[in-house]
DNA sequence: AAAATATGTTACTATCGGGTAACTTTATAA
DNA sequence: TTATAAAGTTACCCGATAGTAACATATTTT
């Protein structure tokens, strides 16, 4: 039993570094120009291999997801179960999320979300994104009821802001030259404070 | 003569339809999912025809681009030539901006920004991004030297802005139920006060 | 040790779609 | 009205690549 679990562990570190490359790749060239020759090259392996541990192509897009939405919705839980205003909640949010969405993982879930070509896995994906949302939007009513956010779209600026967050993940790289906590400062300010003098 | 400059419209109408007809297909289903047997029969032409008005499935994207960029410098020249605060210029900037980013052209043209196959392409269309990107940052420091901005990080605050009023491209649609008037009054007040209740 | 299962490989198929060559039709210009 | 160029068509090629079948090796369990 201990050595059939090592197994199953070894599988999933597997399963995961594939998830891992594939992104990395998927982020760079962009999924169709990605073969899964070329990612199952990254692991020393043939692609053949690769269908032990992933259904399809398309399956490397849901297995992405999975892991980022559980991570995600796992720290909404966790923030939203303080007893805090609302201004303060979303202001946790966007400081655990940043780290969340900057890995490469992440970032490939945010750039392909509810593009997959078999139109029940796109709806998931489009479900699940707005699953997240809609928790955000109801951080942002929490606030507006307790007078900590200002009163306004709640829709309109849980999209803004997740456009935002996301629009990250297309250029931050973590061994660039601006550094996660200028960055997650500057982000706090604009959406707190506008970008006013005054 | 006359007739000359006829054909020579006709040409150039005929070369919108097709960037407008396939950007929304683009968009829709993206770009690698669209052949262009897909965009010729939008046109009720054959493929070949449409080598008549590009040179390839990938200059489709660049001319998207070309138009796009044409747009955004225009209006850039004009916001920036009125004698306001920078406040003030980046407020007409987002205003004018929201109208141009939401046309199918220039949607494509940001979704598929800086992903052409061929290098230099994809190095030029970065640049012309990148230049864009300087002009916003030009405004933004006269804003904070004229004390009309509160003192940030230029290059963050302008990316962080561009990524959210260039996210409204994955969302917003002008036959939707979000107004674009409404929109844009969200948008500014969220960049220019933030989201905080006092 | 043997049976069963997990993991991997080589070699292949099948399809799709970008691009082109050669030909036809329509419109402009001399 | 005839020559020329524009605009479009049919028919094809060919490279890339997702997915599979059949075979080989390692590992675990009995």
């Amino acid at each position: 039993m201990q050595k059939s679990l090592s197994r199953e562990q070894k599988r999933q570190q597997k399963l995961d570094v594939i998830l891992r490359n594939a992104s990395k790749a998927f982020m760079e060239r962009g999924y169709y120009k990605t073969s899964l020759d070329d990612i199952a090259s990254m692991q020393n392996v043939t692609k053949p291999t690769l269908y032990y541990y992933i259904k399809n192509k398309e399956d490397i897009l849901v297995k992405c997801e999975e892991v980022t939405c559980g991570r995600i919705n796992a720290m909404l839980d966790d923030v939203m179960k303080d007893d805090v205003s609302g201004y303060e909640m979303l202001y946790n949010f966007i400081m655990k999320y940043i780290p969340i969405i900057t890995d490469d993982v992440a970032r490939c879930h945010v750039k392909h979300r509810g593009q997959m070509e078999d139109p029940d896995l796109a709806k998931k994906s489009i479900h699940n994104h707005k699953d997240i949302e809609n928790r955000v939007r109801e951080i942002i009513r929490i606030g507006i009821k307790d007078g900590s956010i200002r009163d306004c779209n709640s829709t309109i600026l849980a999209i803004l802001l997740f456009d935002s967050l996301n629009g990250l993940t297309s250029w931050y790289k973590s061994d660039g030259p601006v550094k996660e906590n200028e960055l997650i400062e500057e982000v706090l300010k604009l959406v707190t404070q506008g970008v006013s003098g005054v």
